[in-house]
DNA sequence: TTCCTTGCAAAACTTTTGCATTAAA
DNA sequence: TTTAATGCAAAAGTTTTGCAAGGAA
């Protein structure tokens, strides 16, 4: 097997974070980080099978769940239907389109508070999520 | 039966968006807009049971959907585990205390916009949800 | 060898649907 | 009496789990 750079990389990145670097993590997080992305579950295990090299369903949820857990992605509850994880970790916030489900980053810059709430007592923050949802113009 | 001011106010809500005020319909609608709350539909489901005016789940799904539909109430996707329905259609946001699940509103005012970004060509605006995420604070 | 990961199938959930029954206009 | 709503059970879809088999340290 050739270990080409990305390989190397993306190793690393999970073994930074205690990570064992087994064969499908390696494979979920070489597809998931190759871009800024959201993905279902579904879409993961649809590409792996499609290039031949299969995940079981069970190891790409819990692969995500462990991605999640140790801060590689994001998980999203904007589609109704399922969910996504984001390969962008960077704080940003996003457009969703209604008519198609589409998920689209807003530019780093194009959103910013005037003003945020006093946090509810004994709590601290952890992220603010923010969703533009939009729908195509009628005519 | 006794029709108190409660009742009657709700029957025109619905008639008011041509939804036929049946009995189901009354009992959730009453439920739902006693107050502003979020709600599941199993929440919803098992009150009404408690009540003794039990309501089948396939009715208060339909029930909840048409609401929603005919803008009665907001589908809120904030918790991973089940959807939320939102008696409150002011404009407003929230916070989500993630160790317990619960949802709070944000008071009006208390969050402010000093840029919101540009919509997708062809896209016109639906709404803005705003979660900010808390968690206890540890210590 | 020992521990951790994977994969399969089944389970657990939430939400939707088909269709016969019942209620409302 | 005609149309619309309800309820039940089953279906559909996503995510999780139990456990045996396989792979990594």
């Amino acid at each position: 097997m050739n270990h080409g750079p990305d390989q190397t990389r993306i190793q690393d990145l999970l073994e930074k974070q205690g990570i064992q670097a087994t064969t499908q993590r390696m494979l979920i997080a070489e597809l998931l980080f190759a871009r800024d992305q959201h993905l279902t579950a579904e879409q993961i295990i649809q590409t792996l099978a499609e290039r031949g090299t299969d995940v079981s369903k069970a190891t790409v949820y819990n692969t995500l769940n462990l991605f999640a857990a140790k801060g590689l992605v994001k998980p999203l509850q904007v589609d109704p239907e399922r969910g996504l994880f984001d390969s962008n970790m960077r704080p940003h916030y996003h457009f969703h389109v209604e008519d198609t489900g589409e998920l689209i980053d807003v530019p780093p810059g194009d959103l910013e508070f005037a003003r945020l709430p006093p946090l509810p007592p004994g709590t601290e923050s952890v992220a603010v999520d923010v969703v533009i949802r939009v729908r195509k113009q009628t005519s």
